[in-house]
DNA sequence: GCGCCAATCTGAACGACGTCAAGATAATCT
DNA sequence: AGATTATCTTGACGTCGTTCAGATTGGCGC
C-alpha cells in the first residue's frame, strides 16, 4: 500500500510529473518566467537536476504541461463570466474583460501559455474541442441571433480573440496609466477600449 | 586617417556597437530568436565573447538597439503604407494589413520588440514622439473626420494597436491556414478579420 | 516470500551561456 | 613623445539544458 494520496501511485517520489508541474507554476509565481530553470523546477521539488527527465522529454514538454494547465484555467474563467450575465448584449464585453483580467493576473502563465503557441506556431487543439475558444464563437454566435454564416462567426471569433490577446499583452504598459486613472479604474479602461475597436469594422456585430 | 567608411570612426574594430547590431540582425534572420546568445553575436562579429561589454552595459541592451532599429523600420513600413493610398476610407485597413505584414516578413525582430517592451512594461518613447503610434493615430483621426474628442482617438488607436498586434502575433497560426485558402490568401483573410472587429463596439468609428 | 525486471532517481560530466576582472593593445590628448 | 583612456582578449566563475552510467526501488512471476 502506498501513502500518496492521488489516485495515479508512482514509484520513489510519488506523482513527481506533478510535483514538478506544481513546482514549476509556484517559481512562476513568486519569481516570475526569467527564473523559470529546470534545475530550479527540479530543486523546488527536491530532486537532482536529471530526475525530470523521466518524466519529460524537454523543458519545453514541461512548459507545455504548465501551458495546458494555464489554458483550462482560462477555460473556467471564461465560464464564470459567461454564466455571470444573463444580457447577452452584455456577454461578449465581459468575456473580453474576463480574458484580460485572466492575463493580468497570471501575467507568468500567460506569457508561458502564448510563448508555446508560438514556437509551435499553434494554439492549443484544447482550445477548439470545446474549450475558451468555443465560448467566445458560441456567445458572439448568440449575441448576432444565430443568423450568421459559420465563416463570418469564425472570422468574428478570430478577430475577438486577436483583440483580446493585444491587449492582454498590453494592458500592463505604463503608458496607459494615466488614462485608466481618467476612466476610473483598469476595468473602465478595458471596456472602454473593447467599444472603440469598430473603426476597422463595415461589418459590425450588433446589427440584429 | 582611418580606413572606416562611415561617419563615425572608433578604435580598434571599426565602430563594433553598429558591427554587434548588424550581426545581431543577421543571427536572428537566419537562424531564429533561440539563436541569439550574446556570444554568438560577438562570434558573427568576430570578437571576443567579452568585447560587446564595453559597448552594451547587458545583453538586453543589444537586443534593445536591435528593437530600436525595429520600431523605425515599422514607422517606414506604416508610413509607406499610408502614403500609397487616397482613399481615407481605405488608409486605416491598409494601416493593419501593413502592420501585420511587417510582423509576418520579420518574425524574430517583431519578437524581440515586444518581449523588450514587456520587460520593461512599456512601449517605446519612440511610438509616441512621432512614431508609427502616431500615424495610426493621425490616420483614424483623419478618417473620423476630426470630429472626436481627444479621448476617443486615443482609445481607438488603442483598440487598433491592440487588435494589430494579437493578429500580428497569431497570423503563421497553423489554425488559420484553411480559413486563409477560403478567403483567397493572406491578405484577403487579414482583411476580413479587421472587418470582424465590431462586435464589441458601440462606438462604430466611420460615423461621420 | 524471493528474484528478476523495469521504472525511477542520483552523480558526474559536457558544452554553451551571461558576465566579470585583469591584462594587453592601440588611438587620442597634451 | 609620453600619459591617458578607450578598446579588445584571455581566462575564469556560476548557471543552464542535457546525457549517461550506475544506484535504488517498486511490481510481477515463481
Amino acid at each position: 500500500m502506498s501513502t500518496v494520496t492521488a489516485e495515479s501511485r508512482p514509484y520513489h517520489h510519488g506523482d513527481l510529473s506533478r510535483a514538478l508541474v506544481d513546482a514549476a507554476r509556484k517559481i512562476l509565481e513568486t519569481e516570475g518566467p526569467a527564473a523559470l530553470s529546470l534545475r530550479a523546477v527540479a530543486r523546488e521539488a527536491g530532486v537532482s537536476p536529471a530526475a525530470p527527465y523521466h518524466h519529460f522529454k524537454d523543458k519545453a514538454e514541461l512548459l507545455e504541461a504548465v501551458a495546458h494547465e494555464g489554458w483550462h484555467e482560462l477555460d473556467l474563467a471564461l465560464s464564470a463570466a459567461r454564466a455571470s450575465t444573463d444580457d447577452a448584449r452584455a456577454r461578449i464585453s465581459n468575456l473580453g474583460v474576463a480574458y484580460v483580467c485572466f492575463a493580468r493576473d497570471n501575467p507568468a502563465l500567460y506569457r508561458v501559455m502564448y510563448d508555446r503557441s508560438r514556437d509551435k506556431d499553434a494554439l492549443p487543439d484544447q482550445l477548439k474541442d470545446d474549450g475558451a475558444y468555443c465560448q467566445v464563437r458560441d456567445t458572439i454566435n448568440e449575441n448576432s441571433g444565430g443568423h450568421v454564416s459559420d465563416i463570418d462567426l469564425e472570422l468574428a471569433t478570430i478577430a475577438a480573440w486577436c483583440a483580446g490577446h493585444g491587449l492582454a499583452e498590453m494592458i500592463g504598459f505604463k503608458q496607459f496609466a494615466t488614462l485608466k486613472a481618467q476612466l476610473g479604474g483598469e476595468e473602465a479602461f478595458l471596456r472602454a477600449v473593447f467599444e472603440h475597436l469598430g473603426m476597422f469594422a463595415k461589418f459590425t456585430a450588433p446589427k440584429d
